[in-house]
DNA sequence: CGTCGGCAAAGCGTTTCCCT
DNA sequence: AGGGAAACGCTTTGCCGACG
């Protein structure tokens, strides 16, 4: 037998007859006739080469085979069911979702907390799986669906995709508190002088574009040390002589172990986004998250707070 | 080569009537 | 009362030839 042969609604007449375990009964819950049920009966019994309902002085009694097809046939239709249905609308209180997020630290830092937070008291249901940010291959995993949303600054945001701004972040400088050598203002001089962390996404290099500012200024740095995240950074400069250029939400939070000071130059900042792929545009599960982390992201801009 | 119109056959529904 | 069968009618489908 080959499905393409097989009227698929007679699955659906099937299960209203089993169901019902009366034609009649069957024709009004398929809008249709009773003997339009009938003939429908007479086709099934043809398909599956079986009475499957008898006439007995109690009504139409299911054969054993009829009983058999009632748990896979009902399977079969709720499934088509879910195909074919128009998606509701993602209701989060009651959903049971699983997103997939692909960031740096900084932004696991700086957005992670209020979101796990937010989706306990909203979402109980929604889980997150955090990917480390790929630049490489992240426009892939969007694409296969391994990866629901990046979030980063979109200085990186690989082409194709669609992108949201989330808010601006601006670089300052940080040495740990009691650092000897730098007074309360961060001079230029000084700042070259120093023994500079820098951040490496790609983890390649020892240059970042402040390296190219510096020298327009006739100035360079030492970089002694390139890592490819920010988190281990505050630590290291915390435990020694080191100065770094950070995100200020990383370097706010870690304020009672280090100085922030402004740089002493024009250090461009960047926009932090969110970016996702075509076949996430119109799903109702990912407008919500999209939502949800452009409204969280913008509340926690913090008020310029005088720098130390 | 693709499209359109006519025709026959098949499919699927309803009404009506008969049987259990 | 309720299910099945026959008769009937409408719609859809498939095929074929004509035509641009």
């Amino acid at each position: 037998m080959d499905i393409k042969n097989v009227d698929l609604n007679l699955l659906v007449a099937l299960d209203a007859l089993l169901a019902e375990r009366s034609v009649s009964r069957a024709a009004v819950r398929l809008h249709l006739s009773q003997p339009a049920t009938s003939a429908l009966l007479a086709r099934l019994r043809e398909l599956f080469g079986d009475p499957l309902l008898l006439r007995s002085a109690r009504g139409m009694l299911p054969t054993s085979r009829a009983l058999e097809l009632l748990g896979p046939v009902k399977q079969v239709l709720d499934e088509i069911d879910a195909i074919v249905r128009p998606r509701a609308a993602f209701d989060p209180a009651s959903a049971v979702h699983t997103f997939t997020l692909s960031a740096s630290d900084y932004v696991e830092y700086a957005l992670l907390p209020t979101l796990v937070d937010f989706l306990e008291r909203e979402a109980p249901g929604v889980r997150l799986a955090v990917r480390p940010l790929d630049l490489q291959t992240v426009a892939q995993q969007m694409e296969i669906g391994e990866v629901d949303l990046c979030i980063t600054g979109l200085q990186n945001a690989p082409a194709g995709m669609y992108q949201q701004p989330l808010y601006r972040e601006r670089m300052v400088c940080v040495v740990r508190r009691k650092h000897p050598g730098v007074g309360a203002r961060l001079t230029l001089e000084k700042f070259c002088s120093l023994e500079h962390i820098l951040v490496s996404l790609r983890g390649s290099g020892f240059s970042a574009r402040i390296d190219d500012a510096l020298s327009k200024l006739g100035r360079k740095r030492r970089v002694q040390l390139a890592v490819p995240h920010f988190l281990l950074v505050p630590e290291i400069v915390a435990r020694s002589d080191m100065i770094s250029t950070l995100p200020e939400r990383l370097a706010r939070g870690y304020a009672n172990k280090l100085r922030i000071l402004e740089p002493p130059l024009e250090i461009e900042g960047f926009t932090v986004g969110q970016i996702w792929h075509e076949r996430n545009q119109r799903e109702p599960a990912q407008i919500w998250l999209r939502e949800v982390v452009l409204k969280l992201a913008q509340k926690r801009i913090p008020p310029r707070s005088k720098l130390l």
